[in-house]
Parts: structure tokens; C-alpha cells; sequence
DNA sequence: TTCCGTGTTGATAT
DNA sequence: TATATCAACACGGA
């Protein structure tokens, strides 16, 4: 379930299991129409060479081989990365299957095929043509106050990737959560406090996210993501979680402590 | 069985 | 032109 911490909890397995070991071969996975792969001559690149560097930027992940070429990987809604030994068997869902030389493998599983892997050469040239902003845990105050704006609702500005590159869905919801914005206030309508506070509580929550790797049973029993659904008990105050579309997207708030857009 | 969705894109509307 | 909305993509799970 893929959004910023998710995509680091993968870069960090990439790191700690799939560096520095020769690719012996990359083969195309299981049931993998609809779903876009390097061709065989791009997958050739990297035989014989090694994984040496991972990047992330918002929620693209770049495996940047010895030799050039670089892994870009978008996990789409459902996507993930599993690095095991060749014994275990390749997991359900493998579209892509690095095989090192050795025992061991690394897979991009995407059950919804929503995802893609492609080869790069420049990663600063990639992140420019998807017109990606700041990575959300490196854009500063003054940054984040300056991308903020419009006639649009404060929900679909956290969650523009060319605005800020890294907040999903859920992260959005639990950001207003905790600052006490409704999500339909005007983006361009918030203070120079407001902007302070989500851009101070993005980086919180998002952080603390990436230190559990993901792990949401992990954190803080008020948070919103435990209480995402219509009539829940709201973990700050007393009110009663409720939901409305923003932006074509379920947004989940409290009408209590999250002032209405005026 | 029917509906929903953590992401992105491209067409359409304002 | 710039900005905003919404369906579509494919599939599993509630």
C-alpha cells in the first residue's frame, strides 16, 4: 500500500539485501500483460553488473547500477519489492525477478498492475519530466509555504505530486487530522501559521511512519489512520469521524476539531 | 454479488 | 490559458 513510507520501507530492503551482488539475469514475471517492463534489450543492460546506490523521491524508487543504467520503479496502488533467497520461490504477483548470481533475488510485485518498471539514465532528468516537486522529507517551510496555493482544497494540494512529490491519500488526511484543518479550506486561504503546522506535521508523521517501516499497527492509538471509517470515535476530541469526496478522493476528518473552510 | 480503493493519467469542464 | 474534476486503468478484498 504504497505511499512515501511504504516506497522507503522497499528502498531500504534494496539496500540491505539486493546491493553489490552481480545480476546474473532479469526475467519477466508472472500474468504480466497490462503491465509495462523493460524490453529484453533494456534488462540486458544490467547483466553482469552490480546494484550499487538507491534513490527515492516522492514515490519513485531509482536503483542506480555500476554501469549506467538505473532501475525506475512506481509501485501504482498496489505495488511492492521483495528481496528472498532463490529457495524461497518467487513470490505471488512477480512481474519483474532480478536474479543475482547466487542465491538470491530481488521481485516487483504488483498484484493490481498499477505499477511499471523502467530503465533511466538520469534520475534528476527523470524526476524533472515527471514533473515531480520537493520530496516531502526535504522540502523546507519556505518551499512548502510558496507551493501551497490556488483556489483548490488544502486535501488535493498535499496530495498534488507536482506540489509536493510523496503524500498520499492517507498521509494527507492524517496531516489535516492533526494540525485541525478541514479538508476543503481554499488552499490559498491558509495563514502563514497553517502552512507552518502541516508542513512541521507532514515531516512528523511521515517520518514516524518510515521508523515503524510502515507498520501502521505501530503507531500512536489517536492517530486517524486506526479510525478511518464513517462513526468512529474521533482519538483527539469527542467528535465522530465522518467522510466526504475531495478531489474525487474519500477524505476522512473530524467535523469537530477540523474547522470548516469559511 | 456489488462496491470500493493507498496512484496516475488524460479528457473534459470551468 | 490555467485550474479543477472525474472516469479509466486491473484486480483483490470487504
Amino acid at each position: 500500500m504504497p505511499e512515501l513510507p511504504e516506497v522507503e520501507t522497499f528502498r531500504r530492503r534494496i539496500d540491505a539485501g539486493a546491493l553489490n551482488r552481480t545480476v546474473a539475469e532479469i526475467r519477466p514475471g508472472n500474468d504480466i500483460t497490462h503491465v509495462e517492463l523493460p524490453d529484453a534489450a533494456a534488462r540486458a543492460r544490467f547483466e553482469g553488473h552490480q546494484f550499487t546506490q538507491t534513490r527515492r523521491h516522492g514515490k519513485y524508487i531509482f536503483v542506480g547500477s555500476a554501469s549506467g543504467p538505473w532501475l525506475n520503479l512506481h509501485m501504482g496502488m498496489s505495488g511492492s519489492v521483495r528481496v528472498y533467497d532463490t529457495e524461497d520461490g518467487d513470490p505471488d504477483y512477480a512481474r519483474l525477478v532480478v536474479i543475482f548470481e547466487g542465491d538470491r533475488r530481488m521481485a516487483f510485485r504488483d498484484p493490481r498492475k498499477f505499477g511499471w518498471v523502467r530503465v533511466i539514465d538520469d534520475p534528476d532528468a527523470e524526476i524533472a519530466r515527471l514533473e515531480l516537486g520537493p520530496d516531502a522529507l526535504e522540502i523546507d517551510a519556505s518551499q512548502f509555504a510558496d507551493r501551497i496555493e490556488g483556489r483548490g482544497a488544502v486535501k488535493s494540494a498535499l496530495i498534488d505530486q507536482a506540489k509536493v512529490a510523496g503524500i498520499g491519500n492517507l498521509w494527507a488526511d492524517e496531516t489535516l487530522y492533526q494540525t485541525g484543518i478541514h479538508p476543503d479550506t481554499r488552499a490559498g486561504d491558509l495563514s502563514g501559521k497553517q502552512r507552518g503546522d502541516l508542513h512541521r506535521t507532514f515531516g512528523r508523521i511521515l517520518k514516524a511512519v518510515c521508523d515503524v517501516d510502515a507498520h501502521y499497527a505501530e503507531l500512536p492509538d489517536p492517530w486517524l489512520i486506526h479510525r478511518r471509517k464513517t462513526g468512529h470515535e474521533c482519538g483527539r476530541c469527542g467528535g465522530t469521524i465522518e467522510s466526504r469526496k475531495v478531489g474525487g478522493r474519500t477524505s476522512f476528518y473530524c467535523p469537530d476539531h477540523q474547522e470548516r473552510a469559511t
